[in-house]
DNA sequence: GTAATAGTGTCTCTAAGACAATATCTG
DNA sequence: CAGATATTGTCTTAGAGACACTATTAC
């Protein structure tokens, strides 16, 4: 009995997103602050509801516009300015995740470069970067009082899960460029990596890592010393997307 | 503006499942044939609605042991005998899906060993295990006619991303044991392997691999002979979901 | 000069892949 | 016996990690 389609039980669906990146050294995500209840004051992941003929990637993409004026970009094609990479992370539907309803929310990673303006339209105070080590353990100034939930809903959890995605994928993937401008330094991309894992890596292990795997760096022929020191060569991603062999996380 | 719930747009969430195991030496899926429009009489994955008050998860374990008689578990936890992996694997909610209505269906990948009784309950004639290269290729017995995709919806696209998740995910993890009998050999473990990623493995360095993996196989101290020739140690899977170092996918 | 970052080279060790050789069963 | 599968060992080589050293900027 597959489908019954005169009767069925009704649910809202949404789309959240995990946009993550890295600013000032440390992993960060978006969150906004929820105006009304529940969760009134609360700080949640920035979301809404997928319209009644719109595809799901097409939510999580306007979704994604609206709060940072990024645009999602097909992969296989070269980065225009303002994109980031967006992609489905998983789906929550607990029956008791929203107080108010049934809703089921699926939740989509977006990781995006450092954004230079403060953010286009909105209101700046309920919309922040906050590192994901503070939503998440719920110490610092996000966290309402000591012992409330940081985040709102099972909003926790997503942004956990999607952190996870993120620093396993960087692993075996040209993801980590996502996080960095369109031309970038070696030292740039390894302070992504160190940001994302939490780790410190060997400058040299990593430069000849990195360059030496086909297709992960494509040199532009500029160079830049906005690191100070030694002016660095400047490169962008290059068409590989798998990387082989993988960039290893050091164990614990 | 995160949520109305005065005013949001239904949507019909169900489940869809890639039930996966391996049978003479060959990865096939479970299909079950469509006894109504659209898409009368051609083959579907199995699934069904989530209902009212159901966690998605339980939905999933649900029309797992409606179909199959298997119960999904807690990998953390000792598998018991009719025991399969079952994980979410994505959701595909594109409004022109299903031609009657908006569904959304959260569709979940099942491991299941070499199930030896035909199947309780169900007609038999209606439901079968398929070789996933014959449902995916459109070619042999499965197929309509050739001009007719074999699959019903969108279910060919869910089968393959189900089939590409259990190709990547038995590299570096141990599930391709959820595939085996609780007592298994090396060389079953191996068939396992060459089914899934369909190629050919060294037994030798395979054997060496597997069982120098800490934490991968532990032996029961038994043998067998139920593969020919010399007999051969009884592993059953150990402690360890990660492995390290992982499996390697022969190159293209 | 010092301090910073960028980049190259060298050494050691783990482990992957190729493959020889041996062990133990069935027919 | 031949033929099957299981298991151990050996050799070669790719690559990860540790780390010395040099290069080029800002101050």
């Amino acid at each position: 009995m597959p489908y019954d389609p005169s009767a069925f039980p009704p649910f809202a669906v949404t789309v959240d997103l995990v946009v993550l990146t890295v600013r000032r050294h440390a992993l960060c995500a978006l969150a906004v602050r929820r105006g009304e209840p529940p969760y009134q004051g609360r700080w949640a992941l920035p979301g809404g509801f997928v319209r009644a003929d719109e595809d799901i990637a097409a939510a999580a993409a306007r979704e994604l516009a609206e709060e940072t004026g990024l645009l999602a970009h097909d992969p296989s094609l070269p980065a225009p300015p303002n994109a980031a990479h967006l992609e489905q992370l998983a789906t929550y539907g607990d029956p008791d995740r929203d107080p108010r309803m049934r809703v089921v929310s699926v939740a989509h990673l977006a990781l995006a470069p450092d954004l230079p303006a403060p953010r286009p339209g909105g209101d700046a105070h309920s919309v922040r970067w906050a590192p994901v080590e503070v939503l998440l353990d719920g110490n610092g100034a996000y966290r309402q009082d000591a012992a409330s939930p940081p985040l709102a809903f099972d909003h926790a959890r997503i942004l956990a899960d999607g952190v996870e995605r993120a620093r396993s994928k960087i692993e075996y993937s040209s993801l980590a460029t996502a996080f960095c401008p369109q031309e970038f330094t070696v030292g740039e991309l390894r302070r992504v990596y160190e940001a994302v894992w939490g780790v410190a890596l060997d400058p040299r292990n990593f430069h000849r890592k990195v360059t030496g795997t086909p297709g992960f760096l494509v040199p532009t022929g500029g160079t830049t010393t906005r690191q100070g020191g030694r002016p660095a060569q400047l490169f962008r991603a290059g068409g590989a997307t798998l990387l082989n062999p993988p960039m290893l996380r050091p164990e614990a």
